[in-house]
DNA sequence: TGTAATTACGGGATACGTAAAGATG
DNA sequence: CATCTTTACGTATCCCGTAATTACA
């Protein structure tokens, strides 16, 4: 039996006096009224309105149940529309997780800005290497760099990474500059554990693919310390190229066999696909994509 | 949208963990469970529970819908077990209409020996002559002496009450024994204005009815005056034969005519036709039906 | 006779389950 | 490969409204 109709029914009826009246509020015919009527009486098992043709009254029974009843009904109402509204307004929690590198720019930082900018929302970040399972660990999305891991998520592109070689000036100087990937592989060179060969550089740009083997004197997670080893001469090291433009343009660092990219990714966002998206997710993704995407521009 | 069934099955899909363990445990297809979920989250215009073939995890308006939702749910339930049950006991209100004169018998003190014997329930016993509308009204009952006055109501038969003539033996000396009914039409007759017709008294018995025009000196409505005027002496009256029983016994009255009635009819008690019937209602029936039984056999 | 509640009945919407597909570890 | 969710699809059920029935003033 539909308990929902039934009552909002009964509930009219007692509150409007009679059948008729009631179904032309509703909208419904009388007799989808008496019967609605007629079977919540039957489930329950208890006459709710006495009746003839020419008038209703109400039970003992109905009329103890009916402020229940109604009430009842408006509390359903009442937490679904609550429910309803909550995810169009830019409150509750998000829970996100992202990698502690992500080129050298800090997602912690701009989460910073963000629960700054929306007051509202609870941003609940869990920086790890580890690729979480969104879905079985309760995330709202995650910030991802590289081939997507899983398939049924839904991915916002960011920014593609370009990784090139970079040396110091005085470091090449030193050492000589490359001139064909090969002669990398007699260079000090600084190493990031994420690349995706661990003892290779693999070189693509030109229509070939090369792949050179190298001797790494220093293997950092981080972006960071990876620029400085490289301003400092320690060695050359794959670094994104949009984040050490200004390095670049000051001489401070030189871009080695520019032609090649090392590798080549792209930072994403990645949700759960859900049919609906809530308003604080997705100003959270269009406000990380922006800071992201000024961070590499600038 | 049913929306009791779809927010059920959402609170076990959340609290089991899993859509097909939420399907056996309702015992529906994990077909239902999916749909109902998906309607849901469709009318609430939100996303509750993030999934994948392999795990399920509410979102953060799941987390925050669950236990309202269920709260909401288990409110509805309350309030129409509450309902189911309540007629079932001793319990609640009687809303009665009776004419204050039964015979001699009086309503109202049957009354209060219901209301001794039942002390949960309330008896709202109204006395009038009228004959109220028991739907419009909202009576649960009302005696009625006489042919019933309207169809749809259930009648529970309670006594037939037979009139007969009586007067005091004193009177009868003064003034005579009437032999046949036509006689009665010198005599003093004292008329209760309840009888069918006001200025008649209808003789039946033996296969004819003769009606006699009399001539009234007294009009009383109350049965209780009409006897003690009879036993003073000043005239004869129709008398149920059933309640002046101990008169006749012990002389102080006698029949006249006793081979014929004036009138006769049933007392009852009738109740609008409602599909079930209160238990407080079932025991004031039989609790008023054996009062008055039993005063009619003393 | 006119209005109101109920019952009968036929058509249309709805909801279910089986089966197949897609996804995941 | 086994398990889990979702989609497709055919069927059974339910539910509504029109119309006929009964009741009451």
């Amino acid at each position: 039996m539909n308990t929902i109709g039934a009552m909002t029914t009964f509930v009219e009826v007692a509150r409007a006096g009679s059948f008729s009246a009631a179904a032309r509020n509703l909208g419904v015919s009388t007799t989808a009224v008496s019967r609605h009527v007629a079977e919540l009486e039957h489930t329950l098992g208890v006459t709710l309105l006495r009746r003839t043709t020419r008038s209703v009254s109400p039970t003992e029974a109905g009329t103890r149940y009916l402020p229940k009843a109604a009430a009842a009904l408006e509390e359903i109402e009442r937490v679904n529309d609550e429910i309803a509204q909550s995810d169009q307004e830019l409150r509750g929690s998000l829970r996100v997780t992202a990698p502690p590198a992500i080129g050298h720019d800090s997602i912690a930082l701009i989460a910073v800005d963000f629960i700054e900018a929306y007051p509202e929302i609870c941003l609940e970040l869990e920086l790890t290497e580890r690729i979480v399972d969104l879905v079985g660990e309760g995330f709202d999305a995650a910030i991802r760099s590289g081939p997507l891991p899983s398939s049924s998520l839904i991915s916002h592109r960011i920014i593609d990474t370009r990784y090139q070689l970079y040396a110091s000036p005085d470091y090449l100087r030193r050492r000589g500059t490359p001139e064909k990937p090969q002669d990398v592989a007699h260079h000090d060179c600084i190493h990031w554990y994420c690349s995706p060969d661990n003892r290779m550089w693999t070189f693509s740009g030109g229509g070939k693919a090369v792949s050179v083997p190298i001797k790494s004197r220093l293997l950092v997670t981080d972006l960071g310390a990876q620029r400085e080893a490289v301003l400092r001469g320690l060695g050359v090291a794959t670094l994104p190229v949009s984040s050490i433009a200004n390095d670049v343009e000051a001489g401070r660092l030189v871009a080695v066999l520019p032609e090649f990219d090392i590798y080549h990714t792209a930072l994403s966002l990645v949700r759960p696909q859900t049919p609906f998206v809530p308003a604080r997710l997705r100003v959270f993704i269009d406000f990380i994509t922006d800071a992201l995407r000024r961070n590499a521009a600038a």
